[in-house]
RNA sequence: UCCCCGGUAGCUCAGCUGGCAGAGCAAGCGGCUGUUAACCGCUGGGUCGUAGGUUCGAGUCCUACCCGGGGAGCCA
């Protein structure tokens, strides 16, 4: 049951001729007296291909009744189609329907709303526009490992259960096996920590970015690719509960190394996806989002321009604009004047560095100035912020007063700490969100739809 | 969490200043010899989100709640 062929194989074959044997499901058939057409897909490609049915088949008067959604075999002589639409087509002599559908299949052969798809999020991989995002999501991913094993970095499987809160800030996901309406006290009426199953508080983690530190100071170039979880109650089209980052981090690595690797990350990864799913992205390109294309050519093809946050101030005070929020120094850039930035100042992604010390996170290279940290965002037309990133505060004495001032308990953090004890040296890293990124690619509005099963407040069906 | 918009057939929607519940697609049945989200005909299909209220009469007006969407904040 395993030797076929797939779809995307039989019509990228040079020429017709040959029996071939094409599985999948119905997209659409079109039946009449004397021929019927079944439209084919199993997945591999945007394109479905062509069964054409006649009436010396056998079961011809079963295979008049095979509509959308039924899963089957069919072999046949693959030839040229004598009609406009495809290439090729397959001329069968056998059909075999493997899978039936009840008359209340959802999804029809029409526009569907994705609210409505994400109701059948067991269902929705079959329709166009899910097919390719969920496509392009997998050429993204192998992108992304291709591109650091390429360049020797090390994957890190970073832990999904940590006791540590990075950054000391998101909401948190408790881990437990305590009976919630029973659990065990303190004498001051507490919850008892002690006897949950890890003998302390654990939570899902927020970030990998702190043990990949660890092991940046082993393999000098690290990076982990997995999921991150936020308790945050924000019901937007750009958030998740459970979502899926890429954070490599460097050991003897400055901010400007740190951006050099950003720069042809992106770069790599956009390339790939162009290439290697041309018609899924023609597609999105006719349908979701015109310039989905051109936009990620333009990346590829375009140097990143890299500007201090003190001067991207100084452009947005000059730049005549009324902005709907206050560009000051020392304020955080608002999405309207990251996009001025990118899209109208320099037309191309431009990566902004030196941040307030006070609007960034604790653990960032402190400069001479006193006042700014080694941080970077990359900025990018349409969407604002795609990567986030800093070289990290190497020296003890450095960041200790920082996680003072900011309030922090260095307690759990002891062995963050002393991996500036052992052998430290200077070194940086970034973070992405993953679905941000096929975001970007695809040009989807919601990022429910760039995920096959979304976690947000209040929903985590299927 | 805050602001705005919405919820009518399986889906996408119309339903006017309150007065008999509608269309297209899908489904079922039939027709059609090369279709391209095929086409043509017929048929079935409704707790108008939920609960109250106003009214002779509520899909329509009012209140509360639930759910969905967009935006904001926060962020990735």
């Amino acid at each position: 049951m395993r030797s076929g062929e797939t779809v995307r194989g039989l019509l990228s074959r040079e020429r017709e001729g040959g029996r071939v044997e094409v599985r999948g499901w119905v997209r659409t058939a079109r039946h009449s007296k004397g021929v019927s057409f079944l439209e084919v897909s199993d997945g591999s490609c945007f394109a479905g291909l062509q069964v054409v049915a006649a009436p010396e088949l056998a079961n011809f008067e079963a295979v008049r009744g095979v509509k959308t959604g039924c899963a089957i075999v069919a072999g046949g002589e693959l030839v040229r189609s004598q009609g406009k639409g495809q290439s090729f087509e397959v001329q069968a002599d056998a059909i075999e329907i493997v899978g039936e559908v009840e008359d209340d299949y959802p999804l029809q052969k029409k526009r569907h709303s994705f609210e409505f798809l994400r109701t059948i999020a067991h269902l929705r991989p079959r329709t166009n526009t899910i097919g390719a995002v969920l496509r392009v999501r997998s050429a993204a991913a192998h992108a992304i490992h291709e591109f650091f094993q390429e360049r020797g970095f090390l994957l890190l499987h970073s832990p999904i259960i940590t006791a540590s809160d990075a950054e000391g800030a998101g909401e948190l996901f408790r881990v437990t096996t305590l009976d919630p309406s029973e659990p065990p006290r303190t004498e001051d009426g507490s919850v008892d920590s002690t006897r949950d199953f890890f003998g302390r508080e654990a939570f899902l983690t927020v970030s990998g970015q702190l043990e990949a530190e660890i092991a940046a100071s082993a393999f000098t170039d690290v990076y982990t690719f997995g999921p991150t979880f936020r308790a945050e109650n924000s019901n937007t089209s750009r958030h998740l509960a459970e979502f899926w980052m890429v954070e490599p981090e460097m050991a003897f690595c400055d901010l400007e190394g740190d951006m050099d690797v950003a720069e042809a990350f992106l770069k790599h990864v956009f390339a790939a996806v162009l290439e290697r799913c041309p018609d899924d992205m023609a597609f999105f390109a006719q349908r979701i989002d015109k310039t989905a294309i051109e936009t990620l050519q333009h990346i590829v093809d375009t140097p990143f321009e890299r500007v201090a946050y003190t001067e991207a101030v100084e452009i947005l005070e000059r730049s005549g604009r009324s902005f709907e929020f206050p560009v000051e120094w020392g304020l955080d850039f608002q999405s309207e004047h990251e996009r001025f930035l990118a899209e109208e100042h320099y037309e191309r992604p431009v990566v902004v560095t030196d941040y307030p010390a006070s609007i960034k996170a604790f653990y960032m290279y402190a400069n001479d100035d006193g006042k700014t940290v080694r941080a970077m965002d990359v900025l990018v037309p349409k969407v604002g912020e795609l990567i986030g990133g800093s070289q990290r505060e190497h020296r003890l004495d450095v960041l200790e007063r920082r996680m003072a001032e900011a309030e922090l308990d260095t307690d759990p953090y002891w062995w963050y700490l002393d991996l500036r004890r052992y052998g430290s040296t200077p070194h940086a890293g970034f973070g992405l969100g993953f679905e941000r990124l096929v975001q970007f690619m695809t040009g989807m509005a919601n990022i429910r739809d760039v995920i096959p099963f979304p976690r947000v407040p209040g929903a985590a069906e299927f």
